[in-house]
DNA sequence: TTGTAAGCGTTATCAA
DNA sequence: TTGATAACGCTTACAA
């Protein structure tokens, strides 16, 4: 068996607790004897057991991290990937560890469970698990918790992070009418999630009087997008397309393509997100790019502030960013890489 | 505060041990008795405190996955996402609990920390966080875990999971050779790994004594790629690419437009990889599929029959699939979706 | 500056 | 089938 703190205690021949004040810094001991207290810990080995040290204090130092897998969007995205690093890193500098859990969207939610069960002190929770349910019941415990994503509902009362997406409409709206494309459409798959209610809202005040709104509504469907832009909007001439997903914007441009619309020229493309697709199309896409790394780095920052009790700003926007390539572009240059 | 086990017992009158048992099925309880507890639970709306738990058994319920993100193709990877959602519900089957910890390759570890904390009962492990030194501490200590990725050193003495980098490599060059290229071309990164070690070996089964072996490392470089690849193997017509990611793929197919030559038709394109850059390529490149899923699967699996001190299956190739798209065909068929 | 002792919530050992 | 009691390793009043 590993060595524990008595272990220390005896061989300096002091007891268990100054041991632990060695440890913890919790109170001054004398310089000779923590030296040797020191010196015996190295000599045994000895590392404090987490699992005693948090059921002693009540403290597990442990956040957890709700993923949402019923959304496969999660795995295309490196969303995940980037803020979980964030998310670790900021964490494992507080001293904190990190709990992976799954919302199966059962009702014997694995997320009660991390909060009843006590392994965790807060939490991160992606918007689509959230629902009144499962706020009351975190509010009632007074838990802390953070959100991912600006919810649907009780956003107001309910701290989050997210991406500042009618910002990032408004630049890529922008661009296309900077370049020279004085109708700009917008592609989105549906308008009924937030955060596409969000960018409809950018776009529109950055269309605002300089052209007329034209938002077109795919519902996941990409086949025929040609024909459909066409009836919705007329014709695609001199458009700039703002398009919702890297998905979208490829569809997009092959309806141009097969309508004998070039790119950029005729018609511009600007889409949301940056996945490698965005840049390795023909021409580049230039894309609103999303600082996921940010986005985690700041909901985890907020939940350590939310888990020592300090009163904090609730809602967090990280800003877009716009990476100009030539799918924008209105002037049709090849040879550029 | 929530309710103990010992307010349960008090409530109805038994020791608390007797709640345990129930709790527990750990001995066998009067019917009556363990009604009445159940009752007492529920109206106290009791759970069992997992720290507690854990420290008086001295089993933590948790397994630790090591990412390592040094390694930055991590990100732009689904195979983090998808690996980590598979073992996420491999434990959860077992009612373990998932904790992330990333190899900041510094040598207080980390990893280590985990161990010897107490943290975790088991380890998954990428090939790039394993060394001698960790290896070392993790069997002294006897201390369950798995690795994902075959390992550069010690293979055969520690268990891991792999992608079958050979089987799909030989699938890939085949494939080629049946669409009616003569000749294949390997094209990777470097030959360090052991990924494309085995991927070279593949490679080399699959051609021999069909056609002659040619393999083109591109160091990380990209551009100038057609040239290399004239000056190393000669004219590119009706060859075959084997492609050791995306990337490369992408590069190659480039290059080969800018030579002039038709993919498919004049030259074919099998890629490592399935990210979604590989199916909106013109044309789609037919891929050499890795599941994510099922390597994370396999590893967890592999980890609970450690934990659980069962001797068993110490290595698993995980198989790849051939999803044959445009790139690999021999004569051109337009108009295909 | 240090020691004593209680306590955290649960499980496990031994008796009954 | 049940109950005492100790034990897990550490922290933290309270005393000294």
């Amino acid at each position: 068996m590993s060595a524990t703190i008595k272990d220390i205690a005896k061989i300096v021949g002091v007891s268990p607790s100054t041991v632990s004040r060695v440890i913890n810094g919790s109170a001054p001991i004398s310089g000779e004897v923590t030296a040797k207290i020191r010196e015996a810990m190295r000599e045994l080995d000895y590392h404090p057991n987490a699992r005693a040290r948090s059921f002693a204090t009540g403290i597990t130092n442990t956040a957890g991290l709700v993923m949402n897998a019923s959304n496969e969007t999660i795995f295309s995205n490196s969303f995940f990937n980037r803020s979980v690093f964030a998310i670790e890193k900021v964490l494992q500098d507080h001293a904190y560890n990190l709990l992976i859990a799954n919302d199966n969207g059962r009702s014997d939610s694995q997320i009660m469970d991390l909060v009843q069960g006590k392994k965790v002190d807060g939490l991160i929770i992606p918007s689509s698990s959230l629902d009144d349910r499962l706020v009351c019941f975190l509010q009632d415990a007074e838990f802390p918790f953070v959100v991912m994503g600006e919810p649907a509902r009780r956003a107001r009362e309910v701290p989050w992070v997210d991406v500042d997406n009618e910002q990032g409409a408004v630049e890529g709206t922008e661009e296309l009418l900077r370049s020279g494309y004085p109708e700009v459409v917008l592609i989105a798959d549906d308008d009924t999630t937030v955060f596409a209610g969000n960018r409809i809202k950018g776009y529109r005040k950055a269309v605002q009087q300089r052209c007329k709104e034209q938002v077109v509504m795919t519902h996941h469907r990409y086949e025929d997008l040609g024909r459909r832009l066409v009836k919705e909007t007329g014709s695609l001439q001199n458009k700039g397309f703002l398009c919702s997903s890297n998905e979208i914007a490829f569809y997009t441009r092959k309806a141009l393509k097969e309508l004998g619309i070039a790119v950029p020229g005729d018609a511009g493309i600007v889409t949301f997100d940056n996945y490698p697709l965005a840049a390795y199309m023909d021409p580049p896409f230039t894309a609103i790019d999303v600082d996921t790394y940010q986005l985690g780095k700041k909901a985890a920052e907020m939940l350590m502030e939310c888990m020592h009790g300090k009163k904090t700003v609730r809602h967090q926007l990280i800003r877009t960013k716009l990476l100009v390539r030539a799918s924008s572009m209105k002037n049709r240059r090849e040879g550029g890489q």
